[in-house]
DNA sequence: GTGAAAGCGCTAACAA
DNA sequence: TTGTTAGCGCTTTCAC
């Protein structure tokens, strides 16, 4: 009978095992016979802990694999260690939108918070909403918030940085505006594209997206601008918006085509809307690039492989994406932050007849 | 001077409130008179608290937008309302291969969470690395763990699941497993997808694909069983393995052509897969699917704005998503929870060659 | 070099 | 119906 305490004690710490994370930093100071804030000190690289000491309980703390409760611990030193991450438009009307455009950006984001050993909160909290976003930092869920796309939460946004919120955005940079933003040069962008469209002889020149999205106004910016260069004014007919999924813009550029209004190029606002763009011009029986041009935006990874291959004005999201990060790091510092604008660079493959007069992967018609 | 302190206290105020979060639960309960736990109660909806009392005390939560902090709330209560999806392949190389199957996937997954109430931590841990997805739950972080594709972790995936960790991973049910999967029939669907390929007349078929990973080894078996069904022994010179980045399969699929290989179809394990195999293709000269015809897996929404068209097994992200949300949440909740292999489907598009003798898309070649 | 004690912001017995 | 009292697991003065 004198074992059987000590076989149900047995039982009851193997349960407690079993069911996670039992062992706690109390214990692990029990055993190594000190006490909690030593263990505390040993774990955190202290100077002021003894050689031997910490030996001892770092093999204790390896033999037990315990962890430190980062919850716990942020509780106490006010923080929580991890940022959110906040994406528009990962579904419209139910239905993801899957743009690979934002998963590169995303595993770039991923990369550089895993960098600075911080964890990642995904919200689809769409910007529109920028209480839920509030709200993260608020119920101390996160330190600092990335929203990918200004869209239509502008204001919403200002308000968050006016409160002082660690906040960065991939978008436009827009006049008077008070929070900072990372994104590339729009209206150079769609301008060097444009005028690449008209080098190669055509002038009347589909715009394809929607501008009630800042970066997209941007865009048609340099459409106009490189339209007026070459002395053409831009035609409302040829003015197309459409969202970013597949089937809206297939749906946008179908209606175009039957309503018979007449192009011989296309500048799509994304890739993803270019792709579903050509999918429509070839499906009416027209070809591209030689009935119709079409430019690109974002440079997928897909871009390159697609048939034809798609000329498009590359985003670069590795150091956009790092941008981003290093950015709202340094506001969590308290250090003041400023919006950077990235080049861009106009990638000329197929898609846009280019390859026609001159160099031509060969079997790529 | 009577006024200096109370412009002072309201400077600090101000202060207080835009360095966030300022107010807590107790700052609420002094302003209502009442005492923490009353707010608390109030808070949580529990009817032990009077109509008046909680009225007062939610007025002054939304004037003060009082937002309960989360983390003090979980280590209270001992969880963390949070889950963590871990995505394999994030990267590879460095590079992020942004398959669209990821996203779509990971958006259904962010919803179903959602809807649960949940937050959900995105986490670029390797399944490789299993150790790391046990301290996000050791370390309080999360209370359970999605792991999308079971890759090379298969061992490290029984241990979790041996420890009683809440855990389920998309991808193949293996014998003698022991952790929950969702996933497709990938046997199944690849042997249907191989079949209708005979059906077309095609004989010499490539597997495109690495079978190290259990869902491609089963999707080899499929392909294997429809041969054998038509009578045609497998030709090693066709198993042709490839990662699933694009530019890998493209290196693949050229390599392949290079060596003088002879085929006239391609079974390829991915959609994105498929894609690059085309665009090796057709920078060979070779037209698909006159030539060779494709299909591809996943049905990503791309698949039917490609050119051509690309047949494809379709995997349901959209109930694969929320059935591995929910039987996570049944074992959070101590419930068992059984492995669920969803059917797959066919869909035939041009790339096949299928729609040659039938109905063509108008102008799709 | 180490320990005791006081919280971080919240919830949950237990009283009243 | 409400208040009081203990903590959840950790860090951090302040003593020794």
């Amino acid at each position: 009978m004198a074992d059987k305490p000590a076989a149900t004690a047995a039982t009851q710490e193997g349960q407690a095992r079993a069911k996670m994370g039992a062992v706690k930093m109390d214990d692990i100071a029990r055993m190594a016979g000190v006490s909690k804030s030593t263990v505390s000190r040993a774990l955190s690289g202290s100077p002021l802990v003894n050689e031997e000491t910490r030996a001892r309980i770092q093999a204790l703390v390896e033999s037990h694999s315990y962890r430190v409760d980062t919850r716990a611990q942020g509780l106490r030193k006010g923080h929580t260690h991890t940022i959110a991450v906040v994406i528009p438009l990962l579904h419209e009307h139910d239905q993801p939108i899957s743009d690979p455009f934002f998963l590169e950006l995303l595993g770039h984001i991923a990369d550089a918070v895993a960098d600075h050993g911080y964890d990642l909160l995904l919200s689809k909290i769409g910007p529109g909403r920028t209480d839920g976003m509030a709200d993260l930092v608020d119920t101390g869920r996160v330190d600092g918030l990335i929203a990918i796309g200004q869209s239509t939460a502008h204001l919403g946004l200002e308000r968050l940085a006016a409160r002082g919120m660690p906040l960065v955005v991939w978008g436009a940079q827009l006049p008077e505006q008070h929070y900072v933003t990372v994104g590339s040069d729009n209206r150079a962008g769609a301008e060097r594209a444009v005028a690449h469209l008209i080098a190669q002889e055509r002038r009347r020149i589909v715009f394809l997206g929607q501008r009630t999205v800042p970066e997209i106004r941007l865009r048609h910016e340099g459409y106009v601008a490189a339209l007026a260069a070459a002395g053409i004014e831009p035609d409302p007919a040829l003015d197309v918006p459409t969202r970013f999924a597949s089937a809206a813009a297939l749906t946008a550029m179908r209606s175009l085509i039957c309503g018979g209004a007449s192009f011989d190029a296309v500048f799509a606002c994304s890739d993803v809307i270019a792709i579903s763009a050509i999918r429509a011009l070839q499906d009416q029986g027209l070809k591209v690039p030689e009935d119709v041009a079409v430019v690109g935006y974002d440079d997928i990874q897909m871009a390159a492989f697609y048939n034809p291959a798609l000329t498009t004005v590359r985003q670069d999201t590795a150091t956009g994406g790092r941008l981003l990060v290093d950015l709202l790091f340094a506001q969590i510092a308290g250090r003041t932050a400023r919006s950077v604008m990235l080049p861009t660079e106009l990638v000329v493959r197929a898609s846009s007849g280019a390859a026609l007069s001159g160099t031509t992967t060969p079997g790529s018609r």
